[in-house]
DNA sequence: ACTCTGAATGTAAGCGCTTACATCCGATGA
DNA sequence: TCATCGGATGTAAGCGCTTACATTCAGAGT
């Protein structure tokens, strides 16, 4: 008989307690967990009995500590305030179910430094591979991966010179794509909402996409109206409200993603500004939002559920020790809708 | 000399290569990490430098396992894909990091097998207090929380007679409320969108209210025509569409949920009906999208941040042994906006 | 000079699990 | 009948940490 622990009925089962209620070792419960197989019929019944009763779930922590393995892969993304990740991360993570294994998801609020805290917290916890947004990050954040040896894997972006692994688009061509078709309108004086670039490359590079549509198409920079602020539809609005009030005020405002174009296009109704009449509105990302908004959003479709389904397959083939996988780039295509038009007038100033 | 590990390059550096080194015992580098106060400047420094330099972090599970606690709660919510939990979420885990706590979040899809499953795995993590959406949920579920003894705390539902601590509000009440007004403007061919209501009190408890509306007006039962879909825009869209298909056709439609009514508003625009000139759409926990459609949702406003907020205090308490809380009910207001008005010809069929 | 104190540190016993290895035992074949 | 074999089970050594307790040592008090 197994000496009984203080006070069992005062903490938590263990595999002892369950061992000892099904009269057999703590070898044949742990077997009985992991390999059902190699264990009798009539310890088999015992155990799950006992389990059962017993309310007995196993203790994560010291069952990855004696097998060397969790399961459990991580992903640091930016935000949950909004669905921007929410797609990709769901195909993600079916993906990963379908293998066994579990996600475990944080967020960074943007913040480098939480980030940073985030990622420590995940692979402390276990994570074997990670999932992150974007390039940017602190180094000392990619120091500890080298160093714990952890795959990781950049998402929503895709970047020709970055030497390590990702899955996502080119989101400067696509931004300049976007931009030239809002200049071939007849567009010529444009406004940016941008959210922080600091830190986000992201931003950034769709940022830079706009700039390079302008210069391409021989525009002066300094016909480009720029509002940077941070990522939620209430400062969508309140940039939309600013780049409104210049004089002479811009024809369409380009948006960094579908969440500030959602506040620019509310902000618009609230002024009594027709979009695309009197002003057009472009976004980034085609969220679900964007296909319900009066008028629905022009914007570049990313293909959430594919990136996230292959960043899964990915992730899991670097865990398993091949070689680092080549660069994905997907396509990001524009997403026609309602929401840019030409200029009034019909084009030039 | 601490004897050194097969091939410490190889793998994830240990408290013991920490210590190694640094020149010191483990159980200094681990005084070190917990609790610096009482390890000499010197020593501390050392330590320091060699958690850098190897880019250590601490083993989780190891350490949860020594130390029995994890500082970790976890909450269960039915879905990540769309923003009705995001921000009580965002509350419930800002309230808990400033208490040192990690949310672990996981999402069931309303399924209850998947949820008992989620709770078992954030059990297994090392869970110390769960969050938890509404009351359904299956026997074996709240039979394991009890059997291991973890604090638990229902949220978005507030039932007087529920055995358990909660934080939420009267969902039937506040349907109820709604769908008064809405009789009141003179409606007397009411349709209704729900959630699947099996497995979902919140779905069932407005529900409910709408039927204790009607019979508290003296309408007939079966003037009301219902739509059960899953939880989706498409699917809101899909079941207004059949509701418009009815003769002769509610002149109200009351949906569930905010992201049903948005599909609502969407098919009603697609069709070229007018809300709320040719039929009425109402919502139900007005996210941030309620706002945003056009017309802009009529409602019931949901106080997510102060659930969240209040959710977090009544866990730590519990945690911390203190008896079991009060039910906590807050207020769910109707939020009047534009897609609420008169039926059709002023009233009456 | 001696003891006493307390701060700094080390020693080692687990925390709950997995798993290599040892053991046991009934069935099999010669 | 007995050695052999293999499936079922048990034994026990850790996995990487924390922490009670033991040890060391410098300085204070007598």
């Amino acid at each position: 008989m197994a000496p009984s622990r203080p006070d069992p009925d005062r903490m938590a089962p263990t595999l002892r307690d369950v061992a000892a209620r099904a009269g057999v070792s703590t070898a044949t419960v742990s077997r009985c967990l992991n390999a059902p197989e190699r264990v009798s019929e009539s310890a088999r019944a015992r155990v799950t009995a006992a389990v059962v009763d017993l309310g007995y779930a196993s203790n994560f922590g010291a069952r990855a500590l004696a097998a060397r393995r969790t399961n459990t892969f991580g992903a640091v993304i930016p935000t949950m305030d909004n669905a921007i990740f929410a797609r990709a991360l769901q195909a993600f993570q079916d993906a990963l179910r379908d293998e066994g294994v579990t996600l475990l998801v944080a967020s960074s609020s943007y913040k480098p430094e939480q980030e940073e805290d985030q990622i420590r917290a995940l692979v402390a916890r276990g994570a074997e591979a990670l999932l992150l947004i974007g390039h940017d990050r602190t180094p000392a954040a990619y120091a500890l991966l080298d160093r714990q040896r952890i795959p990781y894997l950049v998402a929503w972006a895709w970047d020709a010179d970055a030497p390590r692994p990702c899955a996502g688009f080119d989101n400067r061509a696509a931004m300049q794509a976007l931009t030239a078709e809002v200049i071939g309108l007849g567009h010529r004086r444009l406004g940016v909402i941008t959210a922080d670039r600091q830190g986000n490359d992201r931003a950034r590079a769709r940022f830079e996409g706009v700039e390079a549509a302008m210069a391409a198409a021989g525009l002066d920079p300094a016909a480009l109206r720029v509002e940077e602020v941070p990522y939620a539809i209430a400062d969508g609005a309140a940039a939309f409200a600013r780049l409104m009030a210049t004089h002479p005020r811009p024809t369409a405002v380009l948006c960094g993603n579908d969440v500030l174009a959602a506040g620019a296009i509310t902000q618009a109704r609230a002024d009594g500004l027709d979009v695309p009449g009197d002003v057009s509105v472009t976004g980034f990302d085609d969220i679900e939002l964007a296909a319900i908004l009066t008028p629905a959003l022009t914007t570049v479709h990313v293909p959430h559920r594919e990136m996230g389904r292959r960043a899964a397959r990915m992730l899991l083939d670097m865990r398993a020790g091949g070689p680092p996988p080549p660069k994905l780039r997907l396509e990001a295509r524009i997403k026609w809708r309602a929401s840019l038009g030409p200029p009034p007038g019909g084009g030039d100033t």
